[in-house]
DNA sequence: CTAAGTGCAAACACTTTGCACTTAA
DNA sequence: TTAAGTGCAAAGTGTTTGCACTTAG
């Protein structure tokens, strides 16, 4: 649940504001959080975090919040059997390598996400976003096991 | 939901058996179906198929059967927000070609998928799966929307 | 024979919705 | 001022589970 130093406020007010919707405090607080975020959290996880400073805030308004910002394509949902969706701000073509032991989405920017992005195009289909997990173990599980 | 000629039963029989699991009328059935068919089913789709031939099968044994193959990583769970999930037997690095209009998904054998895997093992990471979704408007809607 | 599997219905967990209250514009 | 948004609780939906019955091995 980490923050990158300067969250771009006056951006995310633009960007509800101009599709028509209106900036609450709340959809200001949980996207500010969401799209700033370097982890995948999940609607609990962020309405938690959004409660330290918002102790009223419902998991309902997270949950509409976060879909609006995925009609905005600002955010992407992504869903797991079993457990719950994870919320990515990252809608740039790369990787999510997802450990099957401690349940870790790091994200990779290698060009094949790029590639795979192109290879869509080329067969015809307009590519307007895209999910490309990949599933194993992580280097630390990795080293853990073996030790 | 359509099916390839010839369905390796004694192969699925074996498979089962191999693993401790029983090879009973329902599993064998259901898992002919979802390992040769080439679109992606969901639970309730395959349920109805398969009630053509076993009336009675409920939708409870579908999804056991469909968490055992998965378990044997014969198959893979395809979650999606909103919709029921789609059951998805090709296992080797392919791209799904997903429409948000037509809700269709199309597999693409692009090399692109097997770069994303090599990709993802430059970073230390020990693959055991993927999903490669790519989301977009197919060629059809496309022209279709275009006339 | 007997443990594993089935089928039904009830339970579950995550997510969405209805509605009265609040608030941005 | 007033339509959009919030927060609560209730409803919904796909999936899982408990349990008595059935069946593969």
């Amino acid at each position: 649940m980490n923050s990158r130093p300067s969250a771009p406020e006056a951006t995310i007010i633009q960007a509800l504001r101009n599709k028509g919707y209106r900036a609450t405090s709340q959809r200001i607080a949980i996207s500010r959080l969401v799209l700033t975020s370097r982890d995948h959290p999940t609607a609990l996880q962020i309405c938690k975090k959004i409660r330290e400073a918002h102790p009223t805030v419902s998991l309902a308004t997270v949950y509409k919040t976060l879909q609006v910002l995925s009609g905005l394509r600002l955010v992407q949902e992504l869903s797991f059997p079993d457990a719950e969706a994870k919320f990515d701000s990252r809608m740039k073509p790369h990787l999510n390598l997802i450990c099957e032991q401690c349940g870790n989405v790091a994200d990779s920017e290698d060009r094949a996400a790029d590639a795979v992005v192109k290879a869509a195009g080329r067969e015809g289909f307009r590519v307007s976003g895209q999910r490309l997990d990949v599933y194993g173990l992580c280097e630390k599980c990795l080293k853990k096991n073996s030790s």
